[in-house]
RNA sequence: GGUCCCGUAGCUCAGCAGGAUAGAGCAUCAGAUUCCUAAUCUGAGGGUCAGAGGUUCGAAUCCUCUCGGGAUCACCA
């Protein structure tokens, strides 16, 4: 438990037990309370509302019940001072040996500090990336990668079993349309003439090679005979062939999914009829006519009756259509059985990242999952807003068209897989990012990635200076843990170690939230007071990390470089980016 | 037109499930550096949190309306 909780733990028991009242402190008030680091120092270490939120319950002045709470509080260990403060505030000003123990405490910890038991060890499933096997990744997949795959380590840090997975979308006509630009690709492979790729397929000049290989293999057999009887063929071998480059984009980015499942499989297994069969039972399902969507209507609208799924059971707008006009099922019936699938595999929580233009298929997915489930499972899902791709300010442009999109392997290859997942994390996965590649590339304070990198990279610096100027002294973890902390106070960057026991709070509200970017600001900013600290010693020679006339002083600031460097290391870890030992 | 999201410093954005005097980076201006890495640091100016009501001890945050911007809107994936 974080060192916020705990203290929040304390109060409530404060406020039960050494008050008398009379009053009747339900649970719903108490989750009100919370302490919180304070913004300003002179408030204090930490401060709380418990007395604003209770005085009316409790029938006083919330200054009075705070100096009731707080003359209790003062017998608290750890606790050196408290005030109260505006209309009631309780502020609390802790030990120089409870903060000099956090410092132990992290160091004992290490990348472990942080973690939680929220999650309780429940299974959760992340279904993210999942894009149509019809070609290379790109940058806005990218993102979704990042986030996806940043959000599972959140949900680990706090103690959920996370499964990674990827939906691949083999079944659709997209898939037809990729095994027919595929056999163009083929022809032209053997040497026929294709001229221009006709519209409505993909022109990729990532396919040609996909062609050749059929072409070498299969020889001219294919070209005589008609579609019917090579599509399925062409289909097969070309979903193979654009799931191994995407698993391969992947992997340049670090990402690993652990399942990857297959709607056709899904679909030929007969997944569909059994889901649509057990709604009909429940008359969830049935044959219907919609209106015309409200205000401007489609010019191609026509009312016809067709199979709909009840979604205003479940608190969507209207009910919606599982089958198309020719009669097979939509993608929204295909995706019913994915999720019922899930279900099926013992997953009660699933999350789902997609792209921030599907939010309009949010509301149906959830009601679908809560009918195929009957409630016993519950559907979030992250949404992921586009990528601007910048070079030097200048919009980069992607034309699909002409098949000269930017790939997310291209810019990988340009600034790094690490630049790529900090910088995806920058802002919040609903906003809109532009990404600009000359500037993530420069080494300055601009480049944040650099930033925090940087102030790694000096933390190692130090120890490894350490190591040769005291070559008899034990600069390991544990051994830091027992070096004498008398030598530190506010003066000397004891300051920082507050900024650290952030780390657990900034995680627990990161993964709640499924906000990863949260992560990276405050390594920022810890970075930052690094850095600030670091350049104090500059100034003032006393205040280095490596005292050369002290071994004992020394190996105290050692301790608090090395704790920085310890949260530095377990933020990106959850971003996904290797720490730098040095920057060159 | 329906639904949803957004509007915070000149620019790009944070603002932690309602807390005290709204923050950071860039840009601007003024400074520092015999240094464990000068790829850094210190300071200053800059705000009607789009606007108007409401809820309450307390609102950038929650509710309603207005204005402005965006996304999306049977069947595609």
């Amino acid at each position: 438990m974080n060192i916020y909780n705990k203290l929040n733990k304390i109060i409530q028991k404060i406020v039960k037990e050494e008050i008398p009242s009379g009053a009747d402190v339900n649970g719903e008030l108490l989750d009100r309370i919370n302490v919180e680091p304070s913004k300003d120092p002179t408030h204090g270490d930490f401060s709380s509302n418990a007395a604003l939120v209770l005085s009316k319950i409790f029938k006083s002045s919330p200054r009075e019940l705070a100096l009731e709470i707080g003359t209790a509080l003062k017998d608290q260990p750890g606790i050196e001072n408290v005030e109260i403060a505006g209309p009631g505030f309780i502020n609390i000003w802790m030990t120089k040996e409870f903060w000099r123990e956090r410092l132990r405490e992290i160091l004992v910890t290490g990348e472990s500090y942080g973690d939680s038991d929220l999650g309780n060890q429940q299974t959760i499933n992340i279904e993210f990336v999942s894009a149509n096997p019809t070609g290379p990744m790109h940058v806005g997949h990218g993102r979704g990668a990042v986030l996806g795959d940043a959000i599972g380590n959140l949900l680990e840090k706090i103690g959920f079993r996370v499964l990674r997975e990827y939906y691949i979308n083999d079944a659709g006509a997209q898939v037809d349309t990729l095994a027919r630009s595929v056999f163009l690709r083929y022809r032209e492979a053997l040497g026929q003439r294709i001229d221009v790729i006709p519209e409505g397929l993909y022109p990729g000049e990532y396919l040609i090679e996909t062609g050749r290989k059929i072409a070498d293999r299969d020889g001219e057999q294919w070209t005589y005979k008609h579609e019917s009887e090579w599509l399925d063929h062409f289909k097969r071998y070309a979903i193979s062939e654009m799931m191994d480059l995407i698993k391969s984009d992947l992997s340049a980015l670090g990402v690993t999914h652990e399942v990857f499942v297959s709607e056709k499989a899904l679909i030929d297994s007969g997944a569909i009829e059994t889901v649509l069969e057990q709604l009909k039972a429940r008359e969830l399902v049935y044959t219907g006519t919609l209106e015309p969507p409200k205000g401007k209507v489609p010019e191609d609208w026509e009312e016809r009756p067709q199979l709909l799924f009840a979604a205003t059971k479940f608190n969507d707008e209207i009910d919606r259509p599982l089958q198309k006009s020719d009669g097979s099922n939509t993608y929204f019936a295909s995706d019913i059985a994915y999720h019922k699938d899930k279900f099926d595999r013992g997953f009660n929580r699933m999350i789902d990242v997609w792209g921030a233009d599907h939010k309009g298929y949010v509301a149906r997915m959830k009601a679908a999952v809560e009918a195929v489930t009957d409630a016993n499972a519950v559907l979030e899902v992250s949404l992921c807003n586009l990528v601007n791709l910048l070079d030097d300010g200048e919009p980069v442009k992607m034309s699909k068209r002409a098949g000269t999109f930017v790939t997310l392997r291209e810019v990988i290859d340009l600034v790094g897989k690490d630049v790529v997942r900090f910088m995806m994390l920058t802002r919040n996965n609903e906003a809109l990012l532009d990404f600009d590649v000359s500037k993530v590339t420069e080494q300055s304070k601009d480049n944040p990635v650099f930033y925090v990198q940087y102030a790694h990279a000096r933390i190692c610096s130090v120890i490894r200076n350490v190591r040769a100027e005291f070559k008899d002294l034990d600069v390991d973890d544990l051994a830091l843990a027992e070096a004498d902390f008398d030598e530190l106070d506010n003066n000397s960057g004891l300051g920082l170690v507050q900024l650290l026991t952030n780390w657990p709070r900034i995680v627990e509200g990161a993964a709640l939230s499924r906000e990863p970017h949260r992560v990276a600001f405050y390594l920022n900013e810890l970075a930052a007071a690094f850095h600030a600290f670091w350049n104090k010693g500059n100034d003032d020679e006393s205040l280095r990390f490596i005292v050369s006339s002290s071994p004992k002083k020394t190996l105290a600031r050692v301790a608090l470089a090395r704790s920085v460097a310890i949260i530095i290391e377990s933020g990106l870890k959850i971003i996904g980016v290797k720490p730098a030992e040095e920057m060159r």
